[in-house]
DNA sequence: AAACATAGTTCCATATAATGGAACTTCCAT
DNA sequence: ATGGAAGTTCCATTATATGGAACTATGTTT
């Protein structure tokens, strides 16, 4: 029992015994994006329907699912509280804040701040550009490392041993024309980054929408990080993008001192 | 074993076997609000230090935890990961975007959407009055219903029997001089609240703080919730609130006809 | 430096809780 | 009525969580 399925649609299961159960039932349906019935999550699960039910109940007991009348499953409450909370805790967001604010000042244009998690970025914040087409953030939104500006300056920060560990896992959908579209083609620019010091995203992972970014590592801490300013294709040019880049190593820059002061040192002083 | 600790300090444990107890671990670290070492979280926890050190290594492991390199603990970023795909796939925040922003630009003022959880309000969306004060959102903050706006409008689409369940678990904190004190109070404003179809934030929770706000409520859905439109009391007096009682009412109203129209009806009908 | 104190980690026999196959109930369609 | 699909409950079996205690690492005092 507890095997580690491996088929594509089912989702792993990793050595955490019951809780690592649960959260792979939440997880099921919370990325499914819709109601899930019983019988759906039985099948991405594929745990026998006794064992599933129970951990359902459970979820449903603890908030963090929520049943409705017509027995279908849906995120619960709780996940929104419980990340607030992690959110506005965050010290390496709120030290990075008005840099941030900085940026957006001398750009005019939407700044983002992620963490790099293994192949993904998270994004943590977010100045928006204006509160015209969305008002709310995408905070806490996973996007691909290898086709964001974020997540390959962020990348271009590891040392190459890592980088390649954590290419090698990596799934190259070709969300555009100009999506990197193999590890070989994305560790050649890596190289390029390095040189540079900062990333640019050409339209790889949404049309018409490019960035410039720049890393932040922060290794006695464990983080692996970025920030970009971020606009359509139609208003800033490459042109403009290059220009930018200076201030955004800077803005980068300057966030990772300030974490290193306040953060102070990690562990053995490393 | 697995006793239910009623220590003031300490978190209670739900009848929800391991991950009752993991959630508790979660809920400890995320609500501390700054790293939480070993020793503290046994401590909050209440539970033997080999069975919490295994909890927080399966946690860690399932990435809703982070060891810094002092060993203590902080939230992962798992956590938002999941909040965004909830908050995103949210049907009834979707069907009330469009109403808050027509709400915001009738009034100028900040306007939120809360639903009622137990004793609190767990905020789901928000539009801002300006980008001025604080660039980001409150999404998923929680606040004590008895002390706000769409607190107390949700509290008054509830039965009686319901409603005096709820009240009886509050604790009435002072947050300012104009917050009920008691559970009388709160139920006497409620019974007004009931009549005129809309509810006042008077400073308090916070002081200088005011709004009026208007319920929302879906029994079919087990869906209680609200509205509201917040100012600064410098700006924002009790004559302009209540000349904004009527516009808040009518939000809500369509809020519910549109989440009725579009989620369909309950099972069996009801 | 030695002794002490404190914090974190590992171990393992035991008890408890998770497991999952199967029986059962409910709902819906024909 | 009848058949079938979806959801729920049951319970003997087994795996997993438990927690007291021993252990290791770190840091503080004399």
């Amino acid at each position: 029992m507890n095997e580690i399925k491996t088929t594509d649609a089912e989702i792993e299961i990793a050595g955490t015994g019951t809780l690592g159960k649960a959260m792979a039932v939440l997880e099921a349906v919370v990325t499914a994006g819709s109601p899930q019935r019983f019988t759906d999550i039985v099948q991405s699960i594929g745990q026998p329907r006794g064992t599933v039910h129970r951990l359902l109940s459970h979820l449903v007991e603890e908030g963090l699912l929520v049943q409705g009348r017509d027995l279908s499953y849906e995120p619960g409450l709780r996940l929104l509280k419980l990340a607030y909370r992690s959110w506005s805790g965050n010290r390496f967001r709120d030290i990075a804040e008005p840099h941030l604010l900085r940026l957006h000042e001398l750009t005019g244009e939407t700044v983002h701040l992620g963490v790099l998690r293994e192949t993904e970025i998270i994004y943590v914040d977010k100045v928006e550009s204006r509160q015209t087409v969305r008002m709310s953030s995408q905070i806490g939104k996973a996007s691909p490392a290898y086709c964001t500006g974020i997540g390959k300056a962020a990348l271009s920060s590891l040392p190459q041993p890592e980088l390649e560990r954590i290419a090698a896992r990596m799934r190259f959908h070709p969300f555009t024309a100009h999506t990197h579209r193999s590890a070989a083609a994305l560790l050649a620019e890596i190289d390029e980054i390095r040189r540079e010091g900062h990333a640019f995203d050409r339209e790889e992972h949404e049309a018409e929408i490019c960035c410039v970014a720049a890393p932040i590592a922060i290794p006695e801490h464990d983080l692996v990080a970025g920030v970009s300013v971020t606009g359509p294709a139609y208003r800033v040019n490459m042109a403009q993008l290059a220009a930018w880049a200076e201030v955004v190593r800077g803005a980068a820059g300057k966030i990772e001192e300030e974490v290193r002061m306040r953060l102070g040192p990690g562990r053995n002083g490393r």
